[in-house]
DNA sequence: CGCTTGCTTGGAGCGCACTCCAAGGTTCTA
DNA sequence: TAGAACCTTGGAGTGCGCTCCAAGCAAGCG
């Protein structure tokens, strides 16, 4: 295994586990921050150089050492990425975080912002779900569809 | 209105309006087609040069005159777009149909497959939802939360 | 001590889905 | 019959979210 671990292998959705984490550990590797969170080492770095995590705690000779705190914030940061909010929009939300509870105002109108897009999408693909299941039917051989098409 | 009309206003997410279409017409210009659409006329001719549209019928001086045909197939990959499959499936789609109906299986098969993927896509957004309240609900002042939170 | 494996950096590269450009031909309105 | 608006093409460019590279320091084992 050399850095690009993982990945690649099925667009990887960040495993569903639940990020078991060994017990009474508060400082972690970049290689099992890997392990734990299902991103890769590079993503980890760029998170860091973009503002997307606050800064990780280093080792005396400058290795990264991530704390249990940094895996809940990358959890956190799971979830907003699986929403499709985009990294720029993350990125504002740890600028508020950075700046202090006078943001909570503003930090909840962007998640309230984000659940309607989310609640959106949910009814998008809802509607997808129709089309695909009135086509599958269709190809199942009930062909009692009214469809002069070309399908 | 210079090639690049709509777009880049919201991702505009193809109008839901159902495309009314003029009643009776059976021959559209690209530019028709992109009003109807919410597609641009890039896009369009993008889809046909990646084999994503049959070919559309030209007229005498070679101007693409799409038919009503044509604009029940976009809105199928309109559909399919909204699934989040990638073009290179759409495009697999079209090969299937141009084959003719010995693919009705393969066809079904890969509806299936991505039916299952809005489904397990939903699941996740849902997932997401219940992270959004519970971070909503603790900015709306209730903060009921037992988080130690750096939020 | 040497060896292997792992971590560091800035910057370049990639895949996707468009998006735009230049240069020229076409169609419509007045 | 002019002029504006619209259409054509191949190929180059864009923005996003990573992804990888080279060169070099660090850590652990026998």
């Amino acid at each position: 295994m050399r850095e690009s671990t993982s990945a690649r292998t099925d667009t990887c959705a960040s495993a569903p586990t639940a990020h078991p984490r060994p017990e009474g550990q508060d400082r972690y590797t970049i290689s099992e921050v890997v392990a734990l969170s299902g991103l890769t080492a590079h993503t980890l770095r760029w998170y860091e150089r973009i503002g997307l995590m606050p800064h990780v705690d280093r080792s005396h000779t400058g290795q990264r050492r991530f704390s249990n705190r940094d895996l809940d914030w990358l959890s956190f940061v799971g979830k907003l990425r699986l929403t499709g909010m985009p990294v720029a929009g993350m990125v504002r939300y740890a600028e508020l975080v950075r700046q202090g509870e006078h943001t909570f105002a503003e930090r909840q109108e962007l998640l309230e912002s984000t659940r309607r897009d989310v609640r959106s999408r949910i009814a998008e693909l809802q509607g997808t779900l129709a089309v695909l299941d009135f086509k599958i039917d269709f190809y199942g051989g009930a062909r009692t569809a009214p469809e002069s098409e070309r399908v």
